[in-house]
DNA sequence: ATAATAAACGGAGCATACTCCATTTGTCAA
DNA sequence: TTGACAAATGGAGTATGCTCCGTTTATTAT
């Protein structure tokens, strides 16, 4: 990669965080982005294809951290597994409400639900919640954990849990209907 | 309701109706549309807010087709309740397959999901689904019926139906891993 | 019939996502 | 150092969703 081309990279990244501080990530144009930036506007399609992978690109940072952070957890049990998947999930509701902006562009790009499912970031978010089910999930196939990280993921889509939110649904009251759903009791 | 307001919407519906059939649902434009209607872009945009509220009106039908359909099923009970499920869930994904370009459209539309869920289609596909949940689901309040409806619809929107497809998941195999989900089994 | 008015019309115009390509620039072999 | 060229640049241009508002038309009261 040429040196002007990695420094133009950062500079969008630099200048997008600095707006998206601002004021809200809906109300920025990639022409404003690449205006702050000091490039044009094909500059900046060149190294981010759509406003929802520059958004990905910069979620990458607070992803990683909340993944490392879990990973801490996941083994400290302190608590039952139940009560332990309890709190990954509000630990992930309370994630997604402080980056709810960034990720509802990341969600809701055009077309891009294909490009975010293979990234790397969706990968490695499945993976974390392969290990969260894992111990609520007994006699399963790897494969079918790995369908159950997927749906749990679709489920608390951004559109999906505003709408739970809406509905009156306080944070701890999702978190507790999800587990009831997730969970196999034999009550 | 003025005569020719009335008029004019049925004039959309058809050419909407029209260009569907020939096209890729997302390569037709609203200018496109309103062309082959004969009227001005902005009486589209009056009777319809945008692209994704049009092909919601143009859902309608085949929705309540649906629902018709699976209502008279419901209570034609010749197998078992998981079965009968399964079998609900399959022929979901069957009509979904065969609408998947309006459904995208809906599903997708920028913000259009806060009007998606509050729309009468969107009750009437919960309530669907919740009575043909309800059978599998034991000592379960109403309100956690009606979430868990909200999140099977979620669960199988077109974005992760399709990842899910292309991941190598028949249409069959889906409705089998849902219905595991979904159901809950003490063996 | 006619006038008054609210409702609907339509297309010019705007904003924004994204593309195209003539021009510039960094890199590297000779 | 210099020449050649792949890589990168940038902004004019295109497409499309959507709005605004001056004009037209259906309706209703007189």
């Amino acid at each position: 990669m040429r040196k002007d081309a990695q420094i133009n990279q950062q500079k969008i990244l630099n200048a997008a965080a600095k707006l998206f501080k601002e004021r809200a990530v809906s109300t920025v144009s990639m022409k404003d982005i690449a205006q702050v930036a000091g490039i044009g506007t094909g500059t900046l399609y060149r190294n981010f294809p759509n406003k929802s992978e520059l958004c990905m690109a910069l979620s990458l940072d607070y992803i990683q951290q909340f993944i490392t952070g879990e990973e801490a957890q996941l083994h400290n049990s302190a608590s039952s597994v139940t009560k332990q998947f309890e709190n990954f999930l509000t630990r992930w509701l309370e994630f997604r409400e402080r980056r709810i902006q960034l990720l509802t562009e990341i969600e809701t790009g055009p077309s891009v639900m294909s490009t975010f499912y293979h990234s790397p970031l969706y990968q490695q978010l499945v993976n974390l919640t392969m290990q969260a089910l894992k111990p609520i999930s007994d006699n399963i196939s790897e494969s079918e954990l790995k369908f159950r990280a997927d749906m749990l993921i679709s489920m608390l889509k951004s559109d999906s849990y505003a709408y739970q939110r809406e509905q009156g649904l306080t944070r701890e009251q999702i978190a507790i209907n999800i587990s009831h759903l997730m969970i196999k009791r034999c009550d």
